[in-house]
RNA sequence: GGCCCCAUCGUCUAGUCAGGCCUAGGACACCGGAUUUUCAGUCCGAUAACGGGGGUUCAAAUCCCCCUGGGGUCACCA
């Protein structure tokens, strides 16, 4: 058995894209499950400049996701250089074995020529197959024009008198054909010696021994040619396996940053943005960071899990069978199989990655929750750094109160009643106006709990549970009529963690303070309205 | 438009290759009920799908054909 080799060659493009991780993790998936090498190359043929800044992020990514590459950027391996742009070597060699096989020719047509052909054609419904005039010149006339400072490719002459159909036995799809004959040449190398796509992918995934060509849908019809081309080189073609692309949220489409605004307007997509455009002002990242949930990183940066966001992704487009959905890595990685992928596209759902994500949320211990929090809280300002050791305690004491409300670590900033100065407490409109000022008992109430308060020395939730208890009783009232306007004056807010959770997180001084200056703030209402 | 791919609940899917065990299973979302001071959670429950038409067969979601619909791709981008 040969060994399994799978590559993912993104190319530098500055943020790394969910669906391109979505195919990463398969390639990943595919090579830990049989002991296999996981290759990381990148595509860096056309654009040279800035390789580094564009790269940091999708690595970034993979180690965030913790997919860790065998071969690549910074760990290099026996296959190398990982960058195509340091690989022009072997395009140019590779090309000019075809050229000297006549595989391959010179072609001088101008763009302008081969793109008024390419539109006569489409005009008359013709398929489209580029002209070969300049398949027969000889050496020394190709050395003459390229003398005479003309302008050439290379493309290489896909074989048409063959009869024979170009058949992809695709591990996902299954058998498929293409008829070599309705094919244009396709161009492989440009006049100034750079490689295109379709020729550098073939000529690496050769010489790095990949086995198993993993990738998205979209690429299957560049399959044939690159079929065309191993078998002109003279290499074993790879297994194709070709993944249904991911759509975005309740559609067919290919998901595409592209179609951002659009988006924005998807109700399956919104809550994502809104959660964004909750969070990201706090933490003081600018929209003009330009993150968005077609990225990688916006998860990263929301406070997802990587092991919720690796669950989800592993769902769209496979199953394991017909029950299982919430996978640690390991089941996944213990039974990943391309014959379980589908082949139709597999929409992202935002709904489920967020069902998983409070799935796995619940595993993390809660001093893992707390220290993973705090950037937050920093970020947004309610702790110094200094502050970062002292307050742990407090933000675990928080955290528990909220419980399976903290689905996200961001969540923790909805909490800011918690960690906002006394004096800065900002009431909720709507719920200060129902409770507080539209209810007449609420003051009187309030104040005559307050200086119950005062003369107590409560600390802990059941504390303050049977102290309020036994006031509503001595009162002879119901606890609804005091507890909702008690938790707007404590908390500003009209729901939140457990009432009594909030008091004894806060102490019973606190509670007092805002308390009275619940009463005041209503007492201005009061007046200016 | 050419080529290619796809088609089961609102969504993701199981079942299709080896037709019967499918009066189509699960999950998410939604809706209802219970629990609760609120929210969340939890537990119960409900609604909900084989795109259409022809075949083949005792039997079709499953096999064949046609139609329709959706999508991908057609670069000197990757």
């Amino acid at each position: 058995m040969t060994a399994i080799r799978t590559r993912f060659a993104p190319s530098p493009t500055g943020y790394m894209h969910i669906g391109g991780m979505r195919t990463a993790l398969f390639n990943w998936l595919y090579a830990r499950r049989h002991q296999g090498t996981f290759i990381l190359r990148i595509d860096d043929t056309d654009q040279a400049r800035n390789v580094e800044s564009a790269l940091g992020p999708i690595l970034q990514a993979f180690r965030w996701l913790e997919l860790g590459w065998d071969e690549g950027p910074e760990v290099g391996g026996d296959f190398g250089p990982y960058f195509q742009s340091q690989r022009n070597d072997l395009y140019t060699a590779a090309c000019q074995k075809l050229v000297e096989q006549r595989l391959a020719f010179y072609d001088f047509t101008t763009p302008d020529r081969a793109k008024a052909e390419r539109e006569a054609a489409e005009k008359e419904k013709r398929n489209y197959i580029n002209n070969r005039d300049d398949f027969e010149l000889s050496a020394a006339d190709v050395r003459s024009k390229i003398d005479a400072g003309e302008n050439y490719v290379i493309r290489f002459a896909v074989p048409r008198d063959s009869g024979e159909k170009i058949v992809i036995d695709d591990e996902v799809r299954g058998r498929v054909e293409f008829d070599p004959t309705t094919m244009p040449d396709p161009v492989i190398m440009r006049g100034n010696g750079t490689p295109l796509y379709n020729f550098a992918t073939v000529v690496d995934d050769a010489a790095m021994q990949i086995s198993h060509v993993i990738r998205a849908e979209e690429h299957l019809s560049n399959t044939p040619v690159q079929a065309l081309l191993f078998d002109a080189l003279g290499y074993t073609r790879p297994t194709f396996a070709h993944i249904p692309y991911v759509a975005a949220p309740g559609t067919k489409e290919k998901m595409s940053k592209r179609k951002l605004e659009q988006y924005r307007k998807n109700p399956k997509f919104k809550m994502l943005f809104e959660h964004g455009d909750f969070i990201f002002p706090l933490l003081g990242l600018k929209q003009e960071l330009g993150l968005d949930p077609v990225m990688v990183e916006y998860y990263e940066k929301i406070g997802y899990l990587p092991d919720a966001v690796f669950n989800a992704l592993a769902r769209i487009g496979w199953s394991l069978d017909d029950q299982t959905e919430i996978m640690s890595r390991d089941t996944v990685i213990k039974n990943f199989s391309l014959d379980r992928v589908v082949k139709s596209p597999a929409g992202f759902d935002p709904d489920k990655l967020l069902s998983f994500q409070s799935h796995w949320m619940n595993e993390v211990p809660l001093s893992e929750k707390a220290t993973r929090c705090l950037p937050y809280l920093t970020a947004a300002g309610y702790l110094s750094e200094r502050e970062d050791q002292v307050g742990l305690e407090y933000v675990e004491k928080v955290i528990t109160a909220i419980g399976d409300r903290l689905v996200l670590f961001s969540d923790i900033l909805k909490y800011d009643e918690f960690f906002t100065p006394d004096a800065e407490l900002k009431y909720d409109e709507k719920a200060f106006k129902k409770r507080i000022l539209k209810n007449d008992d609420a003051i009187p109430l309030l104040q005559d709990l307050a200086s119950g308060l005062e003369s107590s020395a409560l600390s802990t939730p059941d504390e303050f549970d049977k102290f309020v208890h036994d006031w509503v009783e001595q009162k002879e009232i119901q606890i609804g009529q005091i507890i909702h306007a008690l938790r707007v004056a404590v908390t500003g807010k009209g729901s939140g963690v457990g009432m009594f959770d909030a008091m004894a997180i806060l102490g019973r001084e606190r509670c007092v303070d805002r308390i009275h200056r619940c009463v005041k703030e209503a007492a201005n209402s009061d007046s200016q309205s």
